[in-house]
DNA sequence: TCTTGATTTGACCAGTTGGTCAAACAGACG
DNA sequence: CGTCTGTTTGACCAACTGGTCAAATCAAGA
């Protein structure tokens, strides 16, 4: 398969095919617990015929988490300095909120990454990712210098709001069986939005 | 082996060694993703003899959830309707966030059992979890209504602080390349503070 | 139509996996 | 000392794993 020229019209049907695949096997199990077969299966392709548009299991996972890394850091990256301060924080919320939603594969596919110690996308935490959490964490404190939002670490605001997005995705098995109903998200957008207002109306500053 | 009687001297410490390697190699690549072999080198007996003091690997996962889910349960089974509620949250938020730094393999076995959909625990989860979870609920509801917490979702608060708290041991890879320096939880203990603080003080109420 | 390159697959392979088993070993007790 | 129970292991196995390869098939242009 050559590198360089345009994929083909079956090329790109089946790279997809293959991409889908790998995002249920590898979000379902991990790394070490998906196999090619199962790869396979779930992609309609045969298993050399997989190897024949991937190198390996390690390419497929590799495509996989490039291609998600680039999308699951647009919701931070969309945060606007210039917008009002407790709206966009609230909405970069929403925001990632909507994704764990709309594609809880991927946010398992990263979580069994990270809890694995991210041997693949580790050095893109420490790079990228860092520098990007870095400069958002300085336009809140910019923020809150200017008495726009309250006082409080950004670093673990951020933290806080991943963690609270990626748990509805991530552990939705708990969140329904603990709920009983069916949709989490309706209730968790308006949660966090209370929680996040409470946390952040520069009126609040007195009750500390 | 025996069931009934008493364990040796020898049992009980070579079952305590496998359960030990046991959470080594499960909470770090999955039930799937580990290996008995891994199990084997990481609690120092040979492969045949884990199979002498457990029938398989699944009963050494199978142990390992057990023994697990009584002491990840009782932080909220303390929560205490007769203390202070403001307090008895925080304290139980606290509570749980020392587990996540004390219990950081425990944590990740039982997050990498949720992610795969809790095929060994899904049962727990909708009996006795979601009782006990309904059960501290009410006593949250009775405080809101009380006037000594403000109104919330209670399913949802209790669900945001096994989010914070479940993040800094799981994802402790991505939340450690961001911070770039050594111990997150001392800035997240006063993160969490602040930020339930903020949300229940019924002081805030008028925020809204 | 024929040809050529892209695509697909059956058969295969070496290494790994969970698990078995008979034989060896250890130690407590008479 | 011998013996009996509990413990340990080397050798082994069938199934599965990621991956290879030559041959077969397909599709599109000349």
């Amino acid at each position: 398969m050559n590198e360089q020229a345009p994929l083909t019209r079956i090329q790109t049907r089946n790279r997809a095919a293959i991409l889908s695949g790998g995002l249920d096997a590898f979000s379902a199990a991990g790394f070490r617990g998906a196999t090619l077969d199962q790869i396979a299966e779930s992609s309609g392709l045969s298993k050399p015929n997989l190897l024949y548009y991937f190198p390996s299991k390690d390419a497929i996972y590799a495509a996989l988490l490039e291609q998600l890394l680039a999308t699951w850091l647009d919701p931070l990256e969309a945060l606007d300095a210039g917008g009002d301060p407790v709206e966009e924080i609230l909405a970069y919320a929403q925001r990632k909120l909507a994704m764990s939603r709309d594609y809880p594969r991927e946010s398992r596919l990263f979580a069994n990454e990270i809890l694995q110690g991210a041997p693949q996308i580790g050095d893109v935490l420490a790079g990228p990712l860092r520098i990007l959490v870095d400069e958002k964490a300085a336009v809140l404190r910019g923020w809150m210098a200017a008495g726009q939002i309250r006082e409080t670490d950004p670093h673990h605001l951020i933290f806080s709001i991943w963690a609270l997005t990626q748990h509805y995705a991530d552990f939705d098995v708990q969140v329904r069986a603990v709920l009983g109903h069916d949709d989490p998200f309706a209730g968790a957008g308006r949660f966090m939005d209370q929680l996040y207002r409470s946390l952040l109306d520069p009126r609040g500053q007195a009750l500390l």
